[in-house]
RNA sequence: GCCGAUGUAGCUCAGCCGGUAGAGCAACUGAUUCGUAAUCAGUAGGUCCGCGGUUCGAAUCCGCGCAUCGGCUCCA
């Protein structure tokens, strides 16, 4: 027989018989391994254990505790997970099952709806399976032959994915495991065995193909781990993440409302929220003014005549919100752009005066649906810290870098990580190819200047020009757009906006639209879920609580706060008759950064000692001392 | 908007097969005067999401609506 050279993931290379498998090789190797190996690499490429050598090649074990690994095991969950639907209930059509971030899906075509009790019953037929040890077979067949196979078993989604296969696959790949064969690219355990931990979670709506034309599927999710150690450490983890909701803060913490009287997806801010809200509002005012904007304000309905003519009309409406005045139509803003065009149009502009920045705290109404409403994350009337640039072509390109700057400051004093995406042209958009090109380059070529990495998003562009977004994660690690950078050659088209150039011919400004934060609401929920409620203390709407130990220190407690508040810090008093280690439980529940705890041994000599939120003592200290210490940790952001 | 689940005191939740509502925390009152995450006792608190229906009788069963939650689609 044919001998070929293989290299184990030692490096060592060693001679083997052609069409060994990589599991037999593996046993000889090193046969220890094979327990947490769900498939190899041959030569860079994903294979099955299976899978026989027939040349030469390089091999490199996929273990399930990488990234890739575990992504194959919950791959091959998810398959028999489609299994034991099919062997449960009947009439039932598969379609698509990857593995994502925390587990796994599998979407199906029944006409009855998965109950929690299904689950369970599926649950019980998956561990059945598992425990039964089947392996996954694979194997290649013609595309065709696919076609008919599919088509026999009533399975009309693969028919049509394999339809819709590039005209060039001519064979696709099967696996089967204990009699459930499903089309799938692989690679996949070698045997239903492997599988230990996993938990079904739950059932929710998801249209074929993710477009809402087609028919919505049931989709059922669930997730898998190496083992049920791993899989109860993610339980629980998740478990923690809800208790950073945004929402549960928000009202444990006192910071903000929603109420059915007022109406869905609008915020009724609480004084704790409102001083938040309001001192992140100020860092941006004062912010802005050094980078070189000018405040603005525009108001808050305009007449629907000018919504048309910038397009918002015909492209938007739906979002928007119409009243009448005086029999006649007016818009509420969902942007605030158009008032800038007016302040930009209100007089002949020179090429001296440009790059002009337009910045606006600008409230917008956008009647988003029903089913997408989510706390401050998605509301239906927001504030945006919003700026609309005017520049010459040439200055484009240091515009944007100076904003992606301003941008990765923003989130470095406020803590994040983010991700970076250029959105490019949507279907259903405005203006010339040519355009959009240039704008598009724009954007993408100062990001390279600024050596920011980004992913393409193709297509999600708004409908007046391609956008840079910028995305932040909330507790459950969902994803929020914050930033955004947007190129618009339309509108100073459709207002017709000039600029007499240094040839004293006029010429066409190019307008940036552009949010730093975002949404002040969407960037407060982020917030709150980032630092679970524990704001630093620049942010904390309470910075200080004064607690007595008892009665009788009450009046120099009193002394103390009035100190505090006269000296700028946001204090508060905890004079109840409670056990000092009551109110301190309080104060710590609230999330306050400091309790000034005040007895005989304080009031004695005119001191305080504080506690930190984290339980450290500071001891005794004199109440400038203090004063001092919170304007030192909170002079930078002054 | 679509699919599914849920809706009981300010909050978290219990309430069986339909017989007329309960706990803990919070609030209030009193006692206690206390040193770094819960002092004790008492009092009060309900349109059981709304509207209709079935029934002798509905928090409970049915229908419609509203809202919330989890997804999908859309979006800052």
């Amino acid at each position: 027989m044919k001998e070929i050279k293989v290299k184990l993931p030692d490096g060592v290379e060693k001679s083997v018989p052609a069409g060994m498998t990589v599991q037999e090789m593996i046993t000889a190797w090193n046969p220890e391994v094979l327990s947490s190996t769900m498939a190899a690499r041959v030569n860079q490429t994903p294979v099955d254990l299976s899978y026989a050598l027939p040349a030469d090649g390089t091999i490199s074990l996929i273990d399930v505790q990488s990234r890739e690994g575990l992504g194959i095991l919950r791959h091959s969950i998810s398959h028999v997970m489609a299994q034991a639907v099919q062997d449960t209930f009947r009439n039932v059509q598969v379609s698509i099952g990857p593995s994502i971030e925390d587990g796994f899906y599998y979407d199906f075509e029944y006409a009855e709806t998965f109950t929690p009790e299904d689950l369970e019953k599926i649950e019980k037929r998956m561990r059945e399976i598992a425990a039964a040890n089947h392996s996954f077979k694979r194997r290649e067949v013609s595309r065709d032959e696919a076609i008919s196979l599919f088509k026999s078993k009533g399975e009309s989604y693969k028919v049509e994915l394999l339809n819709d296969l590039p005209e060039e696959v001519k064979t696709v790949s099967l696996y089967t495991q204990g009699g459930y064969l499903d089309l799938c690219r692989g690679p996949h355990i070698p045997s239903t065995g492997m599988i230990k931990a996993f938990k079904l979670l739950n059932v929710a709506g998801a249209y074929w193909r993710g477009d809402e034309k087609n028919k919505m599927l049931q989709r059922i999710y669930g997730t898998g781990f190496a083992t049920e150690e791993q899989l109860v450490e993610h339980l629980r983890i998740v478990e923690e993440a809800k208790k950073r909701d945004h929402r549960r803060l928000g009202r444990e913490l006192d910071l903000f409302q929603m109420n059915d009287e007022a109406g869905p997806g609008l915020i009724i801010f609480h004084p704790k929220g409102m001083m938040l809200r309001y001192l992140i509002e100020e860092w941006e005012r004062k912010e802005h003014l050094k980078r070189g904007y000018d405040m603005v304000m525009g108001p808050q309905i305009l007449k629907s005549e000018l919504w048309k003519k910038s397009g918002h009309f015909d492209h938007y409406r739906e979002n928007m919100y119409f009243t009448e005045v005086d029999e006649q139509s007016y818009g509420i803003k969902p942007m605030n752009c158009l008032s800038h065009m007016l302040i930009y149009k209100s007089k002949i502009r020179s090429y001296r005066d440009l790059p002009l920045r337009y910045f606006e705290l600008g409230t917008v109404h956008r009647h988003e649906k029903t089913g997408v409403l989510h706390g401050l994350m998605r509301a239906r009337q927001f504030t945006q810290d919003d700026a609309h640039i005017l520049c010459t072509p040439e200055q484009l390109n240091s515009e944007i870098r100076a904003i992606a700057d301003f941008v990765a400051y923003a989130m470095k004093i406020f803590g994040f990580e983010y991700e970076v995406e250029l959105s490019t042209r949507p279907e259903k958009s405005i203006g010339s190819d040519a355009d959009w090109d240039l704008a598009t380059s724009a954007l993408e070529g100062a990001l390279k200047d600024n050596k920011m990495h980004y992913d393409i998003n193709e297509g999600d562009g708004a409908f007046y020009g391609p956008k840079i977004d910028f995305k932040l994660k909330d507790a459950l690690k969902r994803k929020w757009q914050c930033a955004t950078i947007q190129c618009d050659f339309t509108l100073p088209e459709r207002f017709d906006l000039s600029y007499i150039g240094p040839d004293g011919e006029k010429h066409r400004p190019v307008m940036l639209h552009r949010v730093i934060l975002g949404a002040i609401e969407r960037f407060m929920g982020v917030l709150i879920e980032h630092y679970a409620g524990a704001f630093p203390v620049w942010l904390s709407p309470v910075q200080a609580v004064v607690l007595s130990v008892t009665d009788k220190h009450i009046p120099y407690g009193e002394k103390v706060y009035q100190q505090l508040i006269d000296a700028g810090i946001r204090a508060e008093k905890g004079f109840d008759n409670e056990k000092l280690g009551f109110k301190i439980r309080q104060a710590q529940m609230q999330k306050i950064p400091y309790m000034l705890v005040i007895g005989d041994r304080e009031m004695e000599v005119g001191h305080i000692s504080p506690r930190q939120r984290d339980g450290k003592n500071l001891g005794s200290m004199g109440v400038d001392a203090f004063i001092a210490l919170i304007r030192e940790q909170t002079a930078q952001y002054q």
